[in-house]
DNA sequence: AACACCATCCCCCGAAAGGGTGATTTTATA
DNA sequence: TATAAAATCACCCTTTCGGGGGATGGTGTT
């Protein structure tokens, strides 16, 4: 049973070249090759493919909207990225739509291959730069993290305010009094630069001190 | 002038393994081979070593704090974690620490010269499979929308509360009166299924309804 | 026309929040 | 052991929340 494929790129040479080459081979079975991401949903929904090569800039409907098409008709489907280059932004907009794999149009199609059995068996191929712009999300995601020296009570009743707690509930679940709470709370407002419960959540979140 | 190493790995044999065969090379030095993370600050403060190469295991201080440390040290030393096999939680606590590669054991020498190039050029090498894993935290931050049906003006108010503004404080930014507000967000928490403010933030900025 | 939904406003009322000031005890650390 | 930091509690006071009603007008759908 071979690999099935859908192709969705706009220009008419290369997708008549990718799919032309991956056909060469029985174990890769092209079923559909489209122009931009228009009908992506039908499409995905009537041949559910093993893999989608989208390409990114593609004119009406790109390849942003397109993964989102595929994978709201079906998620089993991989989706491998194909850009000119490592594009930054989009790169963050195609990871959040669903992409499975990202790959230069530069690679050669030997490297395709390898990127196609790659998502068929769960990875996503992606180059080692692309994969470190990745990362660099995490860290930017994790540096703002605890600096406003809150002590180890603080940080648990900063974490039961998140849970919803109120300060009567707060006070009985950590075996405290009603007021210590509100002290304790006060100075975390004030460690935070926070002035009210809300605002510390809202901060307590996004900065990953919970 | 070579590439400098630092090695931090507890196992005696794969420790002199490795810094053998990369010494055979001229444009790799190792200069500094360690049991485990303590003294990873000091050590990195003096030697600056260009990468460092640390086991995720190690006894006493482990890789992730010893990631940290380096990092701490000097920025610019490249990290690749070097582990057995492709661990679930410990590696995003690599990625949150900094790491910028992330290797097998089981990887062959080249493969290893391959991640210290990669590194040094700005990559970040990892595997197909671990890179997927990465993208998966993505999309599970981006996946729970909002199924809680709130209306735009409900949203709209909601995003205000999340940004620490007071009900007289939305009333007057979206020119409404306060009781408005007040009614607003009565049905905000009964759709959110939630009793107060602070516990609407957190599931606004948790479910990515802001 | 009837209905659902949304947005707007009003009143009442008790509970909760939060800000100020001050004090004691425990714990960690220099 | 002196000292700082953290944790604990108390009292006072005002404002804000949050839940319960109920009401009106607009919009869009059936």
């Amino acid at each position: 049973m071979p690999v099935t494929i859908a192709i969705y790129e706009d220009n008419h040479n290369l997708r008549e070249t990718i799919s032309g080459f991956l056909n060469e081979y029985p174990e890769y079975q092209v079923v559909g090759a489209y122009v931009n991401g228009a009908g992506a949903f039908a499409n995905t929904t009537s041949l559910l493919p093993d893999v989608a090569i989208v390409d990114i800039d593609m004119p009406e409907v790109d390849g942003i909207e397109c993964t989102r098409q595929i994978k709201m008709a079906n998620l089993s489907t991989q989706i491998i990225m194909h850009t000119v280059f490592e594009d930054d932004n989009k790169l963050f907009e195609c990871l959040c739509a669903g992409a499975n794999g990202y790959i230069l149009k530069s690679a050669t199609p030997d490297q395709l291959l390898d990127a196609i059995n790659d998502v068929v068996k769960g990875g996503s191929p992606m180059s080692s730069v692309i994969a470190r712009k990745v990362l660099d999300t995490f860290k930017q995601q994790s540096t703002a993290t605890n600096a406003y020296n809150l002590s180890q009570r603080e940080k648990e009743i900063l974490d039961l305010l998140v849970k919803g707690y109120s300060y009567k509930m707060i006070a009985s679940h950590s075996g405290i009094g009603f007021e210590t709470v509100k002290t304790h709370l006060k100075n975390i407002y004030t460690k935070l630069h926070v002035t009210c419960g809300r605002e510390a959540v809202a901060k307590a979140i996004k900065d990953r001190i919970v």
